[in-house]
DNA sequence: TTTGTAATTCTCATTGTGAGCATAATGAAC
DNA sequence: GTTCATTATGCTCACAATGAGAATTACAAA
């Protein structure tokens, strides 16, 4: 008899509070500890579509309306990290959802967790981490040396340079889900090392220094979860689902470094924002943060209406803020 | 008892000949006589992920290894276009892929066609087709007006100036989607008018002028195709999937525009290809493809692992030759 | 030889991008 | 009350990328 097929909704929702950002987790059910992205079993007979289907569970969940909700993926491998299931073929379609507020209903075993927990190499404000310098960059050469010499070998040294950047290769914000995938053949995420018994290196904590893992391949879809926000930010206003109604210029250039994981120049990020005119002022300023006060600003709506890709443009290089 | 889920994997396979993109079709088993892309269910059983899946049965059909595959969307109404399945509900895994010879085993019911068959507005290799200015913008002005004057009004004409390109946004080339989309909601497109009646306004002839339809919501996923194949092929070396091993600048130049439906500046797209580094010479020339003949050149496979996004600009403006 | 068709080389103006200087307006520290 | 740290805001400049086209070269066919 012919195992079934049974359809699961994934969300990866995302929000910025405190400078970072973060993702809703659930505790994991799986064979090991890590932390899962929540998800629901499609209803075929309720749930007319895919984004509804996920938009009911959600709800039903958290109480919340998501506000963008865009599909990412969809994941179908036989073992997806997980021990195969004998009687269901379960393929996972993902999605990103965006939502403004953290707050969660109460008594939900749901919590928010920094996206950068689980991908740490990810985060540049601060300049290349010290991370990628002492523990990935030697790893990475020692899994570019250990290929056979030759054609082999320069393969793995250009993929090494593109995904995390080198002296040609800058550092490409939006290959996240590249940089991971390379990690996870290199065996250096703890997904990777995951044979299949409980347990093993499934550890929630992240000593190795990789990461914290997520169940199955759920951190490879919170990469291309990431990667897809961080190439839409540039043609799409996305940022300003993440924001309150009113916020200042540097609210928004930060809940954008936060996303792209790079410093922005504060200058030139305004004219673009302004030449842009994604903005309005609305008249009143955020009284002192520190500095002279800042006018404060609201979304113009009107612009998806007006221009073919009024997004935040993310520039090409980090540059650091001045 | 609840609805069984079985997963459908449809292929858009996509190659160049004779100066037009060609979709491989197959005879329409549909309730129309529409023609269809072609598909194979995934077995769960055999196939140990989707992509693998796909390749098995194009594989059996086609005798063809495919190139290059990519995931494209996962569709998942309930009523997918035809009417709804009371047995099983059937989620579409679309994928876009490339190959380059048109020839197909003999005795297959497959069929190559041209893709602008289907979405006639989206050539502009010879300027704005007729049928923009004659039939699709006067037949959009009126569903603009069907709209209650106001905000709704101003919605409806800033969607169209987008999609459609006016005045001040120009055209863009990849926003294949938003414009079948916007035809669809407008009742422009014979799908649109299916009720689910056999024969219903579902007539592989295309009388009206909006282009061939295809079977279910087939016609979307092309659009979703051509409209990531346009974007991708700016920063992915794509085209070369589609091109002979050796071939002349003009060649490449005439695939790329074939493929974004736009005409180029000779010079300029040269200049980029050579920038770019992404071609090498052969050494042998072209004999006389009626003028000074045309050196020969192959696609340099390396810059993948050197540069990260290689591929072959599109501008942003549509450029007639000089 | 003339003509038609491409291939190839160069210029040039305009725009967009990365960086940095200078000035203004606050609250907090001394 | 002056100084200082901090942020907002305006302006300039160099340089790279882009859009457009002139001019020149190489070949086949008439």
């Amino acid at each position: 008899m012919p195992r079934e097929v049974t359809v699961g909704l994934h969300a990866t929702i995302v929000a910025v509070t405190g400078a970072e950002p973060r993702v809703l987790t659930v505790s994991g059910g799986a064979d090991d500890g890590a932390p899962a992205l929540p998800f629901g079993p499609l209803d075929p007979d309720r749930h007319r579509t895919l984004e509804l289907g996920l938009r009911a569970w959600v709800r039903g969940q958290t109480g919340k309306d998501l506000a963008h909700v865009e599909q990412l993926y969809t994941f179908g491998d036989r073992d997806r990290g997980g021990a195969a299931d004998e009687r269901a073929r379960v393929i996972a379609v993902a999605y990103l959802a965006l939502v403004r507020e953290r707050h969660l209903a109460a008594g939900h075993p749901a919590a928010w967790q920094a996206v950068y927990r689980f991908l740490p190499w990810e985060d540049r404000r601060g300049g290349e981490p010290a991370l990628l310098r002492d523990r990935i960059r030697p790893a990475l050469d020692a899994w570019i040396a250990a290929a056979p010499a030759g054609a082999a070998r320069r393969e793995r040294r250009g993929r090494a340079d593109i995904t995390f950047g080198s002296g040609a290769a800058p550092w490409d914000a939006e290959r996240v889900l590249d940089r991971y995938e390379l990690l996870y053949e290199a065996g250096l995420v703890a997904e990777a090392r995951r044979g299949g018994g409980p347990g093993d290196g499934g550890a929630a904590s992240d000593p190795a220094g990789f990461g914290a893992p997520l169940a199955l391949d759920h951190r490879r879809i919170l990469a291309t979860a990431l990667g897809r926000l961080r190439g839409k930010l540039k043609y799409r206003p996305l940022v300003f689902e993440l924001l309150p109604e009113a916020f200042t210029l540097l609210q928004l250039q930060r809940t954008v470094e936060t996303l792209a994981g790079v410093r922005l120049h504060k200058q030139n990020f305004r004219r673009l924002v302004e030449r842009g005119a994604l903005v309005e002022g609305t008249g009143r300023v955020e009284p002192a943060t520190g500095g002279r006060p800042a006018k404060l600003f609201r979304f113009r709506r009107e612009v998806q209406h007006e221009r073919p890709a009024p997004g935040v443009g993310l520039p090409g290089l980090p540059v650091a803020d001045s």
